[in-house]
DNA sequence: GACGGTGAGACGGAATCTGTCTTAGTGTCT
DNA sequence: AGACACTAAGACAGATTCCGTCTCACCGTC
């Protein structure tokens, strides 16, 4: 047996996959050790908290790599304007092409609704955070960049959820428009 | 509503389609109701004795519809030989084909396979013989006919499950070439 | 031989599922 | 109108599964 990946990966992976098999709800722990090809007791010892912890460290991951792809996408903007309408735009398309996030939302709406919006948003906001403060640093002030990044995250994924008849995040054209009217104006007063 | 099918074959088709979802062992009596757009109640009183008895309702139906399929594929054979080879053939063809089956074999091997070969065999010799004994009994005594039909299910089940370099019984030639050899002979006395 | 990491599995308590039952609602027939 | 068949909803107890923690034996390394 070749580990190649992390023990932690591995049962990542597992929790994924079994995720995507079996939908959220019917999976156990003991489903997503022996697909992991680990005990449960590593399970737990890796996971202090089980299920919970496990499936939140899954979260992060995804999220993580949800945002090293995005920032991948938008690097070399030249203006805020630029680097808002690209990052708003992929990261619809991001979410739009998520086939995780697809199947979890079929299969356990409730649950993955919380994730993106209640229970779920301030992480999402603390990795956004994470990764777009220094994108948008240069042009704005420290404190106005968060409410920016803030505010953006909570569009981008209200727009993803219920799209609109009058703007399309996925569209670069009409997200410009949306951002040029709604969003710039606001921290045009701060622009460094 | 309209109902269209029968509740008993909507029900069914719940335990069918649940099936493939979640696999054999994750399925619940309350997503077969729900995924029949019936209550629990209903689903008991239509299939008393409750998941057991469904799902041996289930096979049932599913054992009839293969052997309904088979026997109008074999129609028209004009001699025993004939018959034989296109029956064996047919019926090896169907079950390498059975979607529904390949899953089960794959989510609940032991079940299934259980299914099969021990608590499963009487009731497939039972319907294979009221399917097939029609058609072998211009041929043969019934007596014999039974015992032909018995020998050759077993052996096509068995040649499905654990193929063999030697034979192939999807093969029509080959199958030719193992019917004439081992099998017709030990009838030949006794044709009619 | 000590030590960290692991698999196997026992354990109690919580959660879920099963199968039966009762109740109330709906549409049909007389 | 009332009798009737059929159903959804859900309460219920008992069985089963699952969870999280624990212990113990095993193995490779130091």
């Amino acid at each position: 047996m070749s580990p190649a990946l992390s023990v932690e990966q591995r049962v990542l992976d597992a929790a994924k996959s079994c995720c995507e098999r079996w939908g959220f709800d019917k999976v156990t722990v003991d489903d997503i050790a022996s697909d992991a090809g680990v005990s449960r007791a590593t399970l737990y010892r890796l996971f202090p908290g089980g299920k919970d912890v496990l499936f939140e460290a899954l979260r992060l991951r995804e999220l993580e790599e949800f945002f090293v792809r995005l920032t991948a996408k938008v690097e070399g903007a030249v203006d805020l304007d630029d680097l808002l309408v690209r990052t708003v735009v992929a990261a619809t398309h991001e979410l739009r092409d998520d086939q995780h996030l697809a199947l979890m939302l079929a299969s356990a709406p409730g649950e993955t609704l919380g994730q993106l919006t209640v229970e779920g948003l301030p992480r999402i906001m603390r990795v956004a955070t994470v990764f777009l403060l220094p994108l948008v640093d240069p042009f704005l002030p420290r404190k106005e960049s968060a409410r920016l990044v803030e505010l953006l995250s909570r569009l981008v994924i209200s727009y993803f959820l219920a799209p609109s008849d009058h703007v399309d995040l996925g569209d670069a054209e009409s997200a410009h428009r949306f951002i040029s009217t709604f969003i710039l104006p606001a921290f045009q007063a701060s622009l460094t």
